[in-house]
DNA sequence: ACCTGAGCCGAGAGCGCTCTCCCGCCCGGC
DNA sequence: GCCGGGCGGGAGAGCGCTCTCGGCTCAGGT
């Protein structure tokens, strides 16, 4: 049924085209110093055999695998109910097919894992790595380092990004809780509210940092901790309403947080935006479209960031081994931008 | 920086412990016929010195890599907008890791990603492929039978599935819509419309099969065309309330469209469930518990569909080559149950 | 004591490719 | 007409592994 035809190799298009094996890999690899007319028939015996190359067989000697592992850290159901990281494979996966790369998928539920990810990294069949959701005191940044593999993080990692050559691209969380709270205060509201994420992120810290930037001297009842999740919001909104019931806008660590206690404010008879404004963060297609009302949120380009990571993994993989001087010339975190959406809720 | 040191080969660590290349080969790949004193000192020395075996030269003898294609043939941003596939992933994944293949991520957009995903599956560099989201003419099982890897479909594909050795993992999508429908009609109504999918799929064209099965005389003005979006939801249920304002359910094709109209059956001042009583299908995360009401809906096993189909093709590569005679035993065509999932908007 | 046979283990050939030599050819310069 | 330089192309040595094959050992049967 499948019965695998076996593939032509080198040796048969070298005979095909009358010349030695080292000619056709030069022509094949694109290297120059083959005059046309013989390129040219090797070329013709490539397409006639439908040659293609044995990447193991290449990989053997070159030590490239053209290959890049894409680990992603999320014991939790969380990162998959969001489309988040579909998104930013997405963007991950075009920039690295448009250089002819692969992507291996790792995902990771719990600690047993980490030892089979180090043994993968360690056995050499990816050139490098891109890694998410990193929580405190993840195991995988070492692993990485020891398997001495290159590695772009998604998110800022805890321990020193920036420091020791640690690579990462972060959305502008800080700034983007900033102009959320902004625009809040801009629409008069002055009794602002913040349902935080889950703080052993840095993504969730750093929304709470840039509350706080704006709101230097809130009251802190108004800060309630959340682990962006949608119960979260809802419990968290229903404390807030508690403690502090003349509460006039909500600054939700996320979409998915935000509708819910957009649902908890309706329950309770607060009218949005009318008596309670309220902001998301992340502009999370499928909740912060369809929430009653519609969300005003932070976008992030969580594809963007995507395609950033693997550009900047690529480009480490291109440099010349030798360059150990050159440490610094990549970017060792790159922050990219987020804009505010107007929708109804605020 | 990442400077790579040279890692230990077999013939380093025979040398330690003092046997031969090919001795060491058969204790790492757990063949047996080794004696357990000499086998014992292999393997220390393989711990001392760290000893991964190299994965390409592995490959390139024999013939196996040990990794399989995900392909997700998605145009549209729609199977990005929900966790579906992140689900479906994770429950692959699994399953590839217990039985330690890797997972190689095949994302493609137009056409033109055809011809690469085409050479990359030619190259040998994988045992199988995962197949999802097949639209009508696809060119991607005719290339996958080309390059002569067993593969398995997620979802009826539209052609004959079953015949040809086909293999699919599929939900009972007719089965579940039959439910669906059913459980209205316990609830009294009898004016029952639905909104499909997009009809290029199958599990669309499924859904409706089912619907039609328990109103097999119903009102044709009662069926509208979706596209599985939110938007067309809200369309399709203007249509509907223009068309038969008398109407007092809804079976949409899956969630998002539920969502889109629900929405509209708000404007319209319609209560749900107390006027119009609305089933979904999917059970998607974070939309379906997120709705004003709650969506009653059909839920599948998403991750458990991933599983298996990664069982399937894992049996599928073990299956010794000769075993042409067998064809068959591997089942052409699995399909999972469903589960009426009740909340508040039915 | 000899033969047989059943393990164990080592030697060595190759898997398909890249890449370094090195050879030979062609051309220009004197 | 001869020599030297340069460049195009071929020969061949591996890359690290698996696997066949054959030799060696040792037990058991005669």
């Amino acid at each position: 049924m499948t019965e695998t035809v076996p593939r032509p190799t080198l040796e048969a298009v070298a005979a095909r085209a009358g010349v030695s094996r080292a000619t056709v890999s030069r022509v094949v690899n694109g290297s120059d110093g083959v005059r046309e007319p013989l390129a040219e028939r090797v070329r013709r015996a490539v397409d006639e055999l439908g040659y293609v190359p044995n990447q193991a067989a290449r990989s053997l000697v070159t030590r490239r695998h053209d290959a890049v592992a894409v680990i992603v850290a999320e014991p939790e159901t969380r990162v998959f109910a969001d489309p988040f990281f579909a998104r930013q494979l997405r963007g991950i996966s075009k920039e690295l097919t448009a250089h002819d790369n692969q992507l291996v998928l790792l995902l990771t539920e719990d600690r047993d894992d980490h030892a089979r990810v180090g043994r993968y990294l360690a056995g050499g069949h990816v050139d490098g790595a891109l890694v998410f959701s990193l929580h405190i005191d993840d195991p995988l940044p070492g692993l990485i380092r020891r398997a001495g593999l290159p590695a772009v993080f998604g998110g800022r990692p805890d321990f020193g990004g920036g420091r020791d050559g640690v690579v990462y691209v972060d959305s502008d969380n800080r700034g983007g809780a900033r102009d959320a709270v902004r625009h809040l205060l801009g629409l008069g509201r002055s009794r602002i509210a913040h349902i935080t994420g889950a703080l052993d992120q840095t993504s969730a810290v750093d929304r709470l940092d840039g509350f706080r930037d704006v709101r230097v001297d809130t009251d802190p009842r108004l800060v309630v901790e959340g682990d962006f999740t949608a119960a979260s919001g809802e419990r968290a909104m229903r404390e807030l309403l508690g403690r502090r019931p003349d509460l006039d806008a909500v600054f939700a660590a996320n979409d998915l947080t935000a509708a819910g206690a957009l649902r908890v404010l309706r329950e309770h008879g607060r009218r949005v935006p009318d008596d309670v404004a309220v902001v998301g963060f992340d502009d999370m297609q499928p909740v912060a479209e369809q929430t009653e009302p519609p969300l005003t949120t932070v976008r992030q380009d969580i594809e963007g960031m995507g395609r950033l990571m693997a550009r900047l993994l690529l480009r480490e993989l291109d440099r010349p081994a030798t360059a150990d001087e050159d440490a610094g010339v990549t970017p060792s975190g790159v922050v990219l931008p987020t804009t505010l959406v107007r929708r109804a809720s605020a």
